[in-house]
DNA sequence: GATGAATGAGGGTTCATTCAT
DNA sequence: CATGAATGAACCCTCATTCAT
């Protein structure tokens, strides 16, 4: 999830009072970004179209000139909210997928969490959110993975019977845990831990495995 | 998360129209009962307790008399609402942890879905049900799995070096994803393909790794 | 107390039935009208927004755009509704303070008995409601009559040794008690008898006193 | 009004959990009491059930077996809660009167300002508070006023001319404005000014009266 | 006779949405 | 076009009163 709430060069730094702008040059972004900070901040249900029309400065007849509705408001909110993810070859896979997750951690404002419950939230009542969820939530980072997955393969990073599904779910799922589970804000330890940790060795094929009695230690 | 929703036998059957005084027993259940089904049908914000009454015919004055507002009442619910999982020594961490994550999933209610959303939405709003979200939704399953992972490590199954926080972690957050995100009903399936795909290959040390180049294919 | 309360030039007389989206006039003074109007028949705490929404044809969601809270409602109604005391020198305290008393009386409407009630009843809970009070409710006579008394003194009429302060509470104070607790419409015939028997009698300075047995005749 | 709120000799001391004594003694004394606090308190209309019974230690199905309803159980309350004023003669009429109002004065608990106001609050809905307000509010300060005017008449006190029912009503009304306007607790000093400054001028016969220019000063 | 429990009818307040300017 | 104003329908919570034990 993500790409930048805030920030909205349109008109929100000029003080003019009222009867700014109309809706189509940078005004819709600005909109659309009061939309997404409050989604993130109070969630779907709680979002109320005055508070929209407040925090973007606009009337809610306004609004509701544009958008037919609060949930399709919110649809194009959160269908305007890109993560950015960057694919770079690194020469490995375990390095591939690390800055993967680096850059999709980067994209994301301090509000992602919010937004993602907010998603989970109001796809129950919105249809059209229920398909965003699927889509901004999984699928960008999992294209990416993907990319960088046939690139390994093409490497012979891919040991036979690796369940490469699996190996894309892994650390997104984590990551996806840790925030809205354990209510953690990601960073490049965990990111670290994730590829190191869930990821590689997956990329080990079978074979015998020595060890010691104290080898592991549950953190609590 | 679950235990068991639906089931109301206190007096539902009766069609008595008014007047049923029943409390102390089985009725608390059947509203707890009530309450959780709507959480999960609803999710937090949209359950109303006129909602609530209707559905545990109870009156909305009779709800208030036993808790003192909404917001417990959904605490309570939840908090009631334990998931049911069984830790059997079935001779091998995998084995362990297939029984353990089917005993989880069997304890599971069709509402099961809704319910961890409409946790993780009131917990934006409610600190009680913020900390029942951390403890209800991570801790009885990791529990469980540290049990296992005890026994593994007397098996010397453990290779040194293995992160078993994440060992932990994995195969819950891949649930909790497939469960959140993708709206799918975890079943057997799923969880073998984590068990071998994801947990038993860090049980692996490291080792060479032969492979062949067809080796994975993405499902989608 | 007092200003005129039923009066309603805005627009009660068309029978539109609905968004009628006057609110800037009269239409203020509508609604506070029918506020006024309804706490003296029924106080404060019996008041519903409901009862005014009807009373003044609007919608209680109209109300709360003007006014936060029932409580300013009624603050804001009070405030406005002003006594309107008229203070004319007719040459003499007893002429002074009798025209003052009449043009005080006059004012009411035949609300203010239950507007004082209210008055009281709801600066038991509310702060503002409080120090409308005692504004109101006594320091609108109390500077007519002060200013009255200031000429009495410039005309020599007060006599050494009167209690100034008692006289100007005691008219107040008979008047009120007469509506309040007797629930009498207070008349020319009572303030002819307060001036005549209460205030004039204390502008006669000390003396020998005649009297004849059968001077006093207590009415019940 | 008065006679006394909180005092309850039936069982308050004991510390008997439950099923205690039934309502003949003086348990009804200290419900009746537990009225009066909360009357004087909160209100006519703020006054509920529950805050009786809890303050009673009874339940309400208990009250609701004493009594009808709740305005019959204010209205009880009320009539027992006689004012306790004691007429004695004191040789002179501004002296008993000085007595009188001390006495009056002296019977009242901290709650009698709230019970005032309860009292005009509720009579406004119930007719027998109506009935009770006229009765408890000013009769009983008029019946001992009226034997010590009695007795100033047969002394020989009371010129010609003296309207004694105004004689009668002013110290009161004034006591009863300070007390409900101006929200003081009337003491020694107030009674004292009444009776030097606005009922003993009145026993002055009318004759000259000499002054000096800085006669009078009102206080604020 | 005393009580715990239950409830219908509101009471204050908010929300998504729609007019009229 | 953009807005100020209006509103029906809820929503959470409370109260006087009544049963059943």
């Amino acid at each position: 999830m993500s790409g930048g709430i805030g920030g909205s060069p349109g008109r929100a730094a000029a003080g003019k009072l009222r009867k700014v702008p109309l809706s189509n040059p940078g005004r819709r972004r600005e909109v659309l970004g009061a939309v997404l900070a409050l989604l993130a901040e109070v969630g779907y249900e709680r979002l109320t179209m005055d508070l929209v029309a407040q925090r973007a400065r606009a009337s809610k007849a306004t609004l509701y000139q544009r958008w037919p509705s609060k949930a399709q408001l919110v649809v194009d909110a959160l269908a305007e909210h890109q993560p950015v993810i960057t694919d770079e070859d690194r020469g490995s896979l375990p390095e591939d997928l690390r800055h993967l997750l680096m850059s999709w951690l980067a994209s994301w404002t301090e509000h992602d969490r919010g937004l993602m419950i907010a998603l989970l939230e109001g796809s129950r009542t919105d249809a059209d959110l229920a398909r965003l969820r699927r889509e901004r939530l999984s699928r960008p980072v999992r294209q990416a993975a993907e990319s960088a997955l046939a690139r390994a393969d093409r490497r012979g990073e891919i040991p036979a019977g690796v369940d490469a599904e699996l190996l894309l779910e892994t650390p997104f799922a984590l990551v996806l845990m840790h925030v809205l589970v354990l209510d953690e804000v990601p960073g490049r330890d965990l990111v670290d831990r994730i590829v190191e940790g869930a990821v590689a060795p997956l990329l080990r094929g079978s074979g015998p495995r020595p060890r010691g009695p104290e080898a592991w230690t549950p953190r609590r």
